[in-house]
DNA sequence: TTGACTTATGTTAACGCTAACATTATATTT
DNA sequence: AAATATAATGTTAGCGTTAACATAAGTCAA
């Protein structure tokens, strides 16, 4: 015989499928003697509830999609890593999506998701498509926008400012003495968060007298530029400057690594921050400068804004800013 | 007014649901000029198709749900990534469980995701309870195991065999001339596969007529580790031996890099093989022995042999093993 | 122009479940 | 014991779609 429905527990325990479908539901109003051999047979059975049915029927969904511009990047997969735990410990689903940091794909994955009746929606960044706005501007399910915080959320954002952590950065790196700047990064043109901790940081530069950082754009994504033995003249290069401002660790630790092998003395011949606080970066002599992003905190909290939400729980603020804690240690 | 259906898109074009519903779907039976109007005046109106109605009349899922034992792992972040990338491409919905290495939640899981009635379903490991399998055992999509290889498969398995990695970095390490080991790994017990590495690299230097490597398991997870700043004490202890062999990357050039702030040398004081091949591993001087394990192969892989299989395309094989390649460097 | 196809559209009955209301059994009060 | 309240179960009618079959419209050969 094929799968085993409500109907066909009901007819074995010769209750109506009505009963049945509560018992599976912890409805109170079922008798625990009736439940009890409700459960009991349907297991024999092997039954299990069709959420698909059931969600066609109650309207309510328990799908979460979580909607990231890349994978291969550590921050969203802390966030994933962190919302998924949320999600799943409240008996949810999360359906994720990766938009390989293209708009176009966005809009496509929001388009997919609507089709599913979403609970809520978590989006990265708050800057998204026209079409994508359009698709999302009458729903009613919750959406939350993470990583970085606007003034005008669609719904609810968390996350910090990127300007001002750029902006921390460049303070602190004028304070030490350093003077003449450069800003690393692997693919910034399509990263507008890296952008924007940039703009924050030449701002300060710019504010303190010093002249214009330059922004480097590595037209290479990490993994290769390891790979094809790339570093070592992206490291020379860097030593034109007397500091370097990464778009991420895994640069900064990969440029401090390599000058290293190379005979070169860090922070004296060259001062390196990062952004993102991995392990790796207490590990080095000297350990990494950086930036601590609240990765998991805004995956845990997106996802808790969203089921409080759903449950109807209002939310203090709309406006979540965790802010981007400085980390000053050996390497600039 | 509420959401559009197809109700409402068939009466606004004057044509029947079911027209609408063809024209949705690139059925071929639809004259062209209708299937522009019904596009049109869909769009206009906002509709959006509903996936879990035509689910469930259609009893056809695009789910594919893949459950893992961890998202702090770089190794399933790497097949998630990989596995997300060609299961969105295909029009199919990930959807991402995390067990945390029980198997009670891995139970619960699949329970979850039975409900969902996938299309496929992504399993970590070979090894499941009485409770998963039986749950699994008369359905009949697809399923794919990842990470380990089995000669009984409950469907399709892909991955390489751990062992086989082990007694490879065994061979080599005491080709080396090691003679002292010990195997260093953060909560190895929860680790099957860490554990199959170990068997294997004992074997193979008991074989050698040496000394039985020691297993030594940190019960702390790695970031915690770095966090509280117990590596010291670790690197230390591990001087007591001529080479370790790390459960992974991270903790191997946690310990290098550690022993190096400490003024040791490596390979000299002491030799350090890790397993993943992580980018990081290649920065260091010396660089990392380690083995490559094929973690986004296993993701692309898996995805690709549930869809193939989903179209009813014949697999050529139901075992994979895809093989784990030793990368000699200079660490030991 | 008829019959035989082909193409385009429509009709009906599910899919498996649940909301909302209806009914029956049981407990509680007077 | 009747009247009322409460708990436990049942009935009906969808939820929004699609499979399968039915029909209508258009095409073509003879």
């Amino acid at each position: 015989m094929g799968i085993v429905t409500l109907k066909d527990v009901a007819m074995a325990v010769g209750v109506s499928e009505m009963t049945v479908s509560r018992a599976f539901r912890e409805h109170s109003d079922v008798a625990d003697k009736t439940r009890a051999r409700i459960i009991e047979v349907a297991n024999e059975m092997g039954y299990v509830p069709n959420r698909i049915a059931s969600m066609l029927a109650s309207k309510s969904s328990t799908i979460i999609p979580i909607i990231v511009p890349s994978l291969r990047n550590r921050v969203f997969l802390d966030i994933v890593a962190a919302a998924q735990e949320v999600i799943s410990a409240e008996g949810y689903q999360m359906m994720l999506i990766n938009t390989e940091y293209s708009e176009t794909k966005e809009t496509e994955a929001v388009k997919a998701v609507l089709a599913w009746k979403p609970a809520a929606l978590i989006l990265s960044g708050t800057h998204h498509s026209k079409a994508t706005l359009k698709l999302i501007q009458d729903e009613s399910f919750p959406i939350i926008e993470i990583m970085e915080i606007s003034d005008q959320p669609i719904d609810i954002c968390v996350g910090f400012s990127h300007r001002n952590a750029g902006r921390d950065m460049g303070k602190y790196l004028v304070g030490k003495g350093y003077r003449s700047f450069a800003f690393y990064g692997c693919q910034i043109e399509r990263d507008t968060r890296g952008k924007q901790r940039f703009e924050g940081f030449r701002s300060e530069v710019l504010e303190a007298g010093l002249a214009e950082p330059k922004l480097k754009d590595i037209n290479t994504k990490f993994v290769d530029l390891v790979e094809n033995n790339l570093l070592e003249e992206i490291a020379l290069d860097c030593l034109k400057y007397d500091c370097i401002y990464c778009n991420n660790d895994d640069l900064a630790i990969g440029i401090l690594l390599t000058l290293q092998r190379l005979g070169k003395n860090v922070p004296e011949d060259l001062a390196i921050a990062g952004f993102n606080n991995l392990e790796m970066g207490q590990l080095t002599s000297p350990s990494l400068t950086t930036s601590s992003s609240p990765r998991s905190e805004i995956g845990t909290l997106a996802a808790q804004f969203a089921l409080d939400k759903i449950k109807g729980i209002k939310l203090e603020s709309k406006v979540n800013d965790l802010g981007c804690r400085l980390v000053p240690r050996g390497s600039a």
